[in-house]
DNA sequence: CGGAAGTCTTGACACTCGTCAAGACTTTCC
DNA sequence: GGAAAGTCTTGACGAGTGTCAAGACTTCCG
């Protein structure tokens, strides 16, 4: 292969996954609007620039083309969860931190968020979605165990729970939360913000 | 009122609502085995001993016919739930007769457990179940503040965390330990255990 | 320019879905 | 027994689905 045709091959490789991006990033909006059960190619094309037609020139099928979006929102989770992890200093600034920046996501990101359990929901049935949505979710746990340790350092005290249990009780206050909040119910991020205040310090030991 | 919703009420209310309710219960198993996104009428007609235009003789529309299906499974999670209130007569019984039932349940019907998660992300999406979604969501977490407020009373301490904290809490860990232990996780149900054994104090004031 | 490769649209296909009407079968009751 | 009411099946409908092939349009490069 010359370099000539090599530097082509490279660049109609770029655009094509900046492509398969760009759709992904669409099909993502309107899966968050509509969530997977409702959610048809058709429906991705016409919220995007596209026909549906080219869906299948970019995706083999559909389980490829949400797998993509999954991956690709594991990537933008990392990102609005990694603002989270604060440069706190003290014990009490990261807990006020992590709570206040939790309760906002929750309210600003909830479209997302939702979109995020029904896709690990469906995992539940469906064997296709499973090793990505595991890996996901991996992810997140180590991501509040940063958050976890940290504050523990900062408190000078040991943790008493594993990763995987702190990460069950936070992402337990935080759904509960996002269902209530998308219901109408304003005490909804009140009570998460208080919660987690009150969770914080009980994972580590007294 | 509609034309079918008259015909309805001119029947025999005892025999028209045994079918109904059973019709339910094998939409039920089916609902559990596939999901909601992939479950169909005529699915769950063939999975019973009826023909799929039953369902529109007993049901106005799939939608009447799942809503009806929740208020029935919401029936079934109280009785579920409410053995695992054991009449403990210490606190750390109830604590590990607790964790051992949530254990089990987690195992054994992990098929209408998934199920339950299904349907409550879908109410994110889904105007139609919210309010049934709500109110079931309501009674497990009333569930919950039993034991809780029992465990507390056994250890002769207060509680320091509210009805909603707890209820999100210990769910969080439920739910995680229901998709791992799914998903073929062995380390899934012994976190369960000692997750619910180490948070159970930690709900009570020190 | 002109062919080639890449990109996108259009329209069709086979299928499944919820819904419902027509009628057959069963039970009830006089 | 027989009419009436209740119950269930069958088959069809229109709409929507994922998929894909044919071709039009665009971009690239000798």
């Amino acid at each position: 292969m010359t370099e000539a045709t090599d530097r082509i091959s490279r660049r109609q490789v770029d655009k094509f996954a900046e492509r398969r991006s760009q759709l992904a990033t669409s099909a993502l909006r309107t899966l968050s609007e509509l969530g997977y059960a409702r959610t048809s190619l058709r429906e991705i094309a016409q919220n995007s620039e596209f026909s549906h037609g080219v869906l299948h020139y970019y995706f083999r099928d559909k389980v490829e083309l949400i797998t993509y979006c999954v991956k690709q929102y594991k990537a933008e989770c990392v990102t609005r969860y990694d603002q989270i992890v604060a440069t706190a200093e003290s014990a009490d600034q990261l807990r006020e931190t992590f709570g206040a920046a939790l309760t906002l996501t929750c309210d600003e990101d909830g479209s997302m968020h939702r979109l995020w359990y029904d896709l690990r929901n469906q995992a539940l049935f469906e064997d296709s979605f499973r090793a990505d949505v595991l890996e996901i979710d991996k992810t997140l746990e180590l991501m509040i165990w940063r958050i976890v340790t940290q504050y523990a350092e900062l408190s000078g005290r040991a943790l008493a729970v594993s990763s995987s249990t702190a990460y069950g009780l936070l992402d337990g206050l935080f759904q509960q939360a996002l269902f209530r909040n998308l219901a109408g119910d304003e005490t909804a991020l009140p009570d998460l913000r208080t919660g987690v205040t009150q969770t914080l310090p009980k994972l580590l030991v007294s």
